[in-house]
DNA sequence: TCTGGGGTCCTAGGACCC
DNA sequence: TCTGGGGTCCTAGGACCC
C-alpha cells in the first residue's frame, strides 16, 4: 500500500446484446429490439436477455418473461441470443480496456472494473481518461458504454448505472455518502430481491436508511451479511480489482419446450448435455472429479444431486454413466420435469494429473 | 409476471480421520 | 457402558451476479 487514494472505473456497455445486433443490422435502429427466448406469439417460454431503449419505453425489461414482453410490445424485432458473436465482440472490448488499467477485472460479458490509480492524478484527469476510453470503444467497435468513477468498486459500479446510456459519472470520496443515501438498497452489490424484501420489512428502503440503522441489530438479523451491509451502505468497500482465476465449474441446462414425463427423452437430453459439457471440459484440458445433475419439476421446485468420484477423469463415458445414476431418484417420482442440467466441477488440469500418475 | 442459462460464493450438517 | 475436539471434505440448497 502506497497510501495513495484508489481511483476505480466501472465500464458497462449499453444494452450490449441489442447494440451488437443493431451494429450488424442498421435497419433495426430506431425500432424496439429484444434479444431473448422465442416469443412464439406470446406462448414462448424463457425471458428477455436484453432490450434496447426503444423497447424499454414499452415497459420491457431484461429478465422479464418473454410472454409478457410480447403482450407489451408485439411489434418489436425479436432475436435469439447469439452468444458466440457477443463473446467475440466482448473479447475485443476487454482487450481495449485492459490496456488502460493497472489492475483489470472482467465482470460478466459486458462489464469490467479498472484500477487506474497510478495512471491519473485526481478526478479531473480520471475524467479525461474515461472520455478517452469511451472514444476508443466508439471508434473501434461502434458501441457506447457508461463509465462510473469512484474510490472503490462498489461506488464505481453504482455510478456507471447512474447515467445511461453513454454516461460518465464521477463520485469523489467526500461525496460518497451523499450520493448513495437517496438510492434504493437494491442498487447495492449483493442486495438482490430477497435481501431487499427482508430489509423492507424492518423499514429500510434507501441506502441512507440502511446507513443510519443500528449495526448491532443488522448483525443480529443478517449475521455476517449484516456487518457487510453496514459497510456497503457507508460506501466502504476494500475489495481489490483482480483478474478472474480459472473457472471452477462447467455446466449446461435446458428447459424443455413442454414439461415432460417421457423419461427416455429426459435421459437422451442428459446424454446430449453431457456431450456438450465434455466438449468444453476437453477444450480447456481439464479433468474433473465431481458430477452434479439438476432437475426442476413443473412447479419450479428445483433439486441438485451430486457425486464426487473416487478418481479423476476426463472421459465422456464416466460423465454419462454418473449422470444416469444420479438422475434415477428423480425419475422414479411420477412428476413432470421442466428442466434438466449437468455440471462438472472439482477440476484438476490434465498436466497436473499426468504428474500425479 | 409465471419465471433462461451461465456462473460464483456461502452455509449448515454430516462423514471420516487422527 | 454412551462419548472430545480439530480439521477437512462432501453434499444440498440458496442468494447473488450478468
Amino acid at each position: 500500500m502506497n497510501g495513495k487514494k484508489r481511483i476505480i472505473f466501472h465500464v458497462d456497455m449499453d444494452h450490449f446484446f441489442t447494440a451488437v445486433e443493431e451494429r450488424q443490422r442498421p435497419e433495426f435502429k430506431g425500432n424496439p429490439v429484444i434479444v431473448g427466448a422465442d416469443p412464439k406469439e406470446g406462448k414462448g417460454r424463457g425471458v428477455v436477455s436484453t432490450c434496447n431503449y426503444e423497447a424499454r419505453k414499452f415497459g420491457v425489461e431484461s429478465g422479464m418473461p418473454i410472454s409478457r414482453a410480447w403482450k407489451l410490445c408485439p411489434e418489436a424485432v425479436y432475436l435469439p441470443v447469439n452468444y458466440e458473436l457477443y463473446k467475440k465482440v466482448s473479447r475485443e472490448i476487454m482487450g481495449i480496456l485492459r490496456k488502460y488499467a493497472d489492475k483489470f477485472e472482467q465482470w460478466g460479458i459486458d462489464e469490467a472494473f479498472l484500477d487506474v490509480t497510478s495512471r491519473v492524478n485526481g478526478c479531473e484527469e480520471a475524467e479525461v481518461l474515461a472520455h478517452q476510453i469511451k472514444m476508443e470503444i466508439l471508434e473501434k467497435e461502434g458501441l457506447t458504454c457508461s463509465v462510473g468513477i469512484g474510490p472503490n468498486k462498489l461506488v464505481a459500479k453504482i455510478a456507471s448505472d447512474f447515467q445511461k446510456p453513454d454516461g460518465l459519472t464521477v463520485v469523489k470520496e467526500e461525496d460518497v455518502e451523499k450520493f448513495l443515501a437517496p438510492l434504493r438498497v437494491r442498487k447495492l452489490l449483493w442486495v438482490g430481491r430477497k435481501t431487499e424484501q427482508k430489509l423492507k420489512r424492518i423499514g429500510i428502503n434507501t441506502i441512507g436508511d440502511l446507513a443510519n440503522y443500528d449495526p448491532t441489530v443488522l448483525t443480529e438479523n443478517f449475521g455476517v451479511m449484516g456487518t457487510q451491509l453496514c459497510l456497503l451502505a457507508h460506501g466502504i468497500d476494500r475489495s481489490e480489482v483482480e483478474e478472474r482465476g480459472e473457472v471452477k465449474s462447467i455446466s449446461r441446462d435446458i428447459t424443455f419446450e413442454e414439461d415432460t414425463d417421457d423419461f427416455e427423452f429426459v435421459l437422451k437430453t442428459l446424454d446430449r448435455l453431457s456431450e456438450e459439457v465434455h466438449k468444453d471440459v476437453s477444450k480447456q484440458n481439464f479433468c474433473f472429479k465431481t458430477v452434479t445433475v439438476k432437475v426442476r419439476y413443473e412447479n419450479f421446485e428445483t433439486h441438485t444431486h451430486g457425486k464426487t468420484l473416487p478418481f479423476v477423469t476426463d472421459r465422456l463415458q464416466d460423465l454419462q454413466k454418473t449422470v444416469k445414476e444420479l438422475v434415477q431418484d428423480y425419475l422414479r417420482l411420477n412428476r413432470k420435469i421442466r428442466l434438466v442440467g449437468v455440471r462438472v466441477s472439482n477440476f484438476v488440469s490434465a498436466e497436473k494429473q499426468k504428474r500425479l500418475i
